[in-house]
DNA sequence: ACTTTTGTTAACCAAATGGTTAAACTATAT
DNA sequence: ATATAGTTTAACCATTTGGTTAACAAAAGT
């Protein structure tokens, strides 16, 4: 049984459709495969959502809306830059083990449809660098952290640690890991991405 | 005219089918679409390669085949890890910006079907990372290289080099970019990854 | 010259797909 | 109890989609 013990439709249909829409995608999904999943008719898909389409954004608002507070943890806490990276790699990591579907899922759908992050930048809440940048270039100044752009910081930090989850079947493929191997390979990830990031921005 | 049409309807097709597929994806392809794209009849696409299961085997696998050589400059070359690193990440960058939506197809799709990538593998030159990991431990043994996993260090450079094609319209958001600022922002990651990345592993 | 093979097209087809409808069922309020 | 509003279902529909067919055109043998 894939049906999970909600009480009412409406997030029963969300948790089929998240399930769904996150492995295919939303061109490979289907409408009937959601109804199926979620265990009912799939006019009530209609009912409460009005269109694929809608069902859809939805399901990427949610998603979505679960990446931006991980973002958070580098973007507006106040710790120094060190920790932030410490922690943000260990916690961004140990969620995505737990969401191993999520950033495939909105990379690829970011990919398909450009004008789709428009929406989502107009949310309150969008992360924004303002306040990561400025720390940056403080401890530069401080001569605490190696002269580095902010903007490449952070896209170094975000690409090392999202990306073994977006190439996890390359990887695999290279490295000659089975489904075990790579588990921990990425558990230890935790601490070596962290380690790996410092030991280039500190000064020694 | 004998020679133009005559000569490659097949590399007409596959010229079309790599953009449609690269861009939609295999679900969200259409044979309609590729048809029109090459300027023929829909009914040429079943007689060249008789489903689209099939054509989309052929431009994957012409995909992969363009990205293989470019690991190979990190694999298989008998430079220095600090020369090696520095190449691919001029090379590997200047490649893809040629080839902007290669990366995306490729993990994309790797997701969609995991099994894919065992046909692949069976190839020779697939990509093979025992040279480079006796190298990564014979520069740790010589002092020339710190202590880090060859695994660790491969799934960290190509993180590096290839999230900014993956990530864009993520990247571009959170950094607040325009197209062209984009551009320029990854130009300069040709040295800045490499510097990056170097600065972590040798020791000063 | 003519026969065979290869390439090309328009029309067609069956299955799949997102979406709709009208009727039936359920709970709630009066 | 009965009317009302909300919920659910089976059957249906129009369109799209990958794929086929049969006839036709162009080379290539002979």
């Amino acid at each position: 049984m894939a049906k999970t013990k909600d009480d009412n439709t409406e997030a029963q249909i969300l948790t089929a459709a998240k399930t769904v829409f996150q492995t295919k995608g939303m061109d490979g999904a289907r409408m009937q495969h959601i109804a199926d999943q979620a265990g009912i008719n799939k006019a009530m898909l209609h009912y409460y959502f009005r269109s694929k389409q809608l069902l859809f954004e939805a399901v990427f608002n949610q998603a979505f809306s679960l990446l931006a507070p991980q973002l958070n943890i580098i973007l507006n806490d106040e710790s120094s830059i060190e920790d932030k990276i410490k922690n943000f790699t260990a916690d961004y990591t140990s969620f995505m083990m737990k969401h191993p579907y999520l950033p495939n899922f909105i990379i690829q759908e970011l990919n398909r449809n450009e004008d789709f992050i428009l929406k989502l930048k107009k949310n309150t809440g969008f992360p924004n660098l303002d306040k990561f940048k400025a720390q940056v270039d403080t401890e530069i100044n401080n001569g605490t952290l190696n002269p580095i752009d902010a903007d490449q910081l952070f896209v170094n930090i975000i690409a090392l640690n999202i990306f073994p989850f977006l190439g996890k079947p390359l990887i695999k493929a290279f490295t000659d890991k089975d489904d075990l191997d790579y588990k921990s390979f990425v558990e230890s990830r935790k601490t070596e991405v962290a380690n790996f990031i410092i030991n280039s921005i500190k000064p020694h």
